[in-house]
DNA sequence: TTGAAAGCGATACCAA
DNA sequence: TTGGTATCGCTTTCAA
């Protein structure tokens, strides 16, 4: 089924057909006043001759390319492949393909910077927590629409994330109800405002109940420097070891859980551990992190409604969208009444 | 710095220069036929006023797109987004950009399938190992450049994966070394060829060891289809139960070891477990996972080459391109003797 | 309802 | 060394 030979085109077909290529085009795109017997023929030619339209060409016209930027944090947090799924996923389902423009820590490279402009895309996605984005400023350099996924906008950009006050919220209220009283929050990188969020929202619960400050357990994005500071944690002397700690995200959460355990800690009897996030793989065993899931799929669903619409012209007022995630309760936390 | 109001084209370049377009465009492009001092007047211009090619236009007059399609497996594995991020280094390098055609399991929409000939994409990198692929098909009816990574050929196409059977074959020599003697094999999903290699690669070197056939275990493709297999062997009665266990791939081995844990069994004290992949997750605590581990940088690198030479016109007869994975040898195995 | 022609941005060929 | 022009595939006025 080899046809390499010369693909169809709108004129080939307009050839072969006997009419002009304008018609051949309006047919093609279903134009009212076109005559039904005459779209009926057109139609039939080229589903024959196999003809696919030139995407390049269409947009060269000076219509959308239907392309979108992707920039995706680092990959060693499963969240974020979790998150490029829902993206690919609901793309698709708006006729957009994605372009993946850069993975993980460090700048964005300048050459893939500047295929942004030079694919002429219709806008762009960012999903990292990390502050830092070349693509953003090169985005907002040239008009080009960007919107923030689980992250708060910088520049001037519309974004959508999770609410994590709202999260940390119900989350705490779980583990204090649950009895716990002596907390430690192990934090993300401080350039990421989620991390922050996280943190600094959990604290404020914390203090409003009337107990101490939390202990704060420098943590990092892996799963490594997070059992680091399951590590410290486990090391403390039991009296002033915490009965429940708060990781800012699962996969951090993950590692303190091993820490905990690789010391001779029981968790959830001995010290309760909680999460941010929701990624499968710290559902099931050995974990059962009790944690907030983020509400992925509508985010970045809500995401591309708010890029769609930029990319439309409808100025949208930099929109900041906050979902709410949801509580999930399981067998890391315990309740000690 | 916002510069909307029309961007700078060959045009308007030529026309500020009161030039014409082709030398504006031969004088961009370093053609050595052009006065060193055109040359630069253009160029600066073409910087003043912050000229981007359009790779679209470009692309029309017939040259190549500089666009691969990528699939990808199944994310729940992480092995995937570890190559994600290694196709997306590598094809950076090669100026080349990545537009993710698919994400996970599941056929790839026809919508999807489309674009790759829409959008002129020079040619398709596959790295999945579910033998179905709607792309590939599409590839190769329409003649677009496809190359496997981590996959053996279908149809026709180039290929580059780990040497399954030498990587088997190390492993299982280590293991029988170690004093390991009954063995199981946690097998993956059937229609994965990697998988059935690994199986069957493994299980070979037992046979030539003189050793009776090892148990094989159905498992999957994730954690927890690797944590039910893990149950299953932890329910033997010890007498039956297996002193090592070969998991064909990580994630697998993953669950396996944290169904035996839980079960009461230590890792590697009761039972050996090897994984086959080398993910970033499985190497720290707690499960410092024995594996092959697979060089994703240099298999990706590889293909990116073999697409661009088959891009390229160089017809290339269907290379098949093995590369040895590095034995790892960590705390979820240990020596008996 | 259909046709003809202009043009999107860049390249390449043929002249000059 | 530089200029003009055709062309890639498609859309979109403007006519007919």
């Amino acid at each position: 089924m080899q046809d390499n030979p010369a693909r169809a085109t709108i004129a080939s077909l307009a050839r072969e057909a006997g009419v002009a290529a304008s018609t051949v085009s309006r047919a093609l795109k279903g134009d009212p006043r076109i005559s039904p017997a005459m779209r009926d023929r057109i139609t039939a030619l080229a589903q024959a001759a196999g003809y696919t339209p030139n995407a390049l060409a269409r947009t060269l016209v000076g219509g959308r390319s239907q392309l979108i930027g992707l920039v995706l944090g680092p990959i060693e947090n499963p969240i974020y492949a979790e998150m490029m799924q829902a993206v690919v996923a609901e793309a698709a389902r708006r006729e957009l393909r994605v372009l993946l423009l850069h993975v993980g820590r460090g700048p964005i490279e300048d050459s893939t910077a500047a295929a942004l402009l030079q694919y002429k895309m219709d806008g762009c996605l960012i999903t990292s927590a990390e502050l830092s984005s070349r693509a953003a400023s090169v985005c907002a350099a040239n008009g080009v629409p960007v919107v923030m996924v689980n992250r708060v906008p910088r520049l001037h950009a519309s974004a959508v994330a999770c609410d994590n006050r709202a999260g940390c919220e119900e989350l705490a209220a779980h583990l204090l109800e649950g009895g716990h009283r002596r907390f430690a929050i192990v934090t993300g990188n401080p350039d990421s405002s989620n991390n922050q969020d996280r943190a600094e929202g959990f604290a404020r619960c914390l203090r409003a109940a009337g107990l101490p400050e939390p202990l704060l357990v420098p943590g990092g994005a892996s799963h490594a420097a997070g059992y680091a500071a399951g590590s410290r944690l486990a090391a403390l002397p039991p009296d002033t070891r915490p009965d429940a700690v708060f990781a800012v995200s699962d996969i951090l959460a993950m590692g303190v859980i091993d820490a905990l355990r690789a010391a001779g800690l029981r968790v959830p009897e001995d010290v309760s551990v909680a999460g941010f996030d929701g990624i499968a793989i710290a559902a099931g065993p050995p974990y059962r992190l009790t944690t907030v899931a983020q509400p992925l799929a509508p985010m970045v669903a809500r995401g591309l409604d708010l890029l769609v619409a930029d990319i439309s012209g409808a100025r949208v007022p930099d929109d900041v969208i906050s979902l709410r995630g949801t509580l999930m309760l399981r067998g890391s936390t315990r309740n000690f009444i």
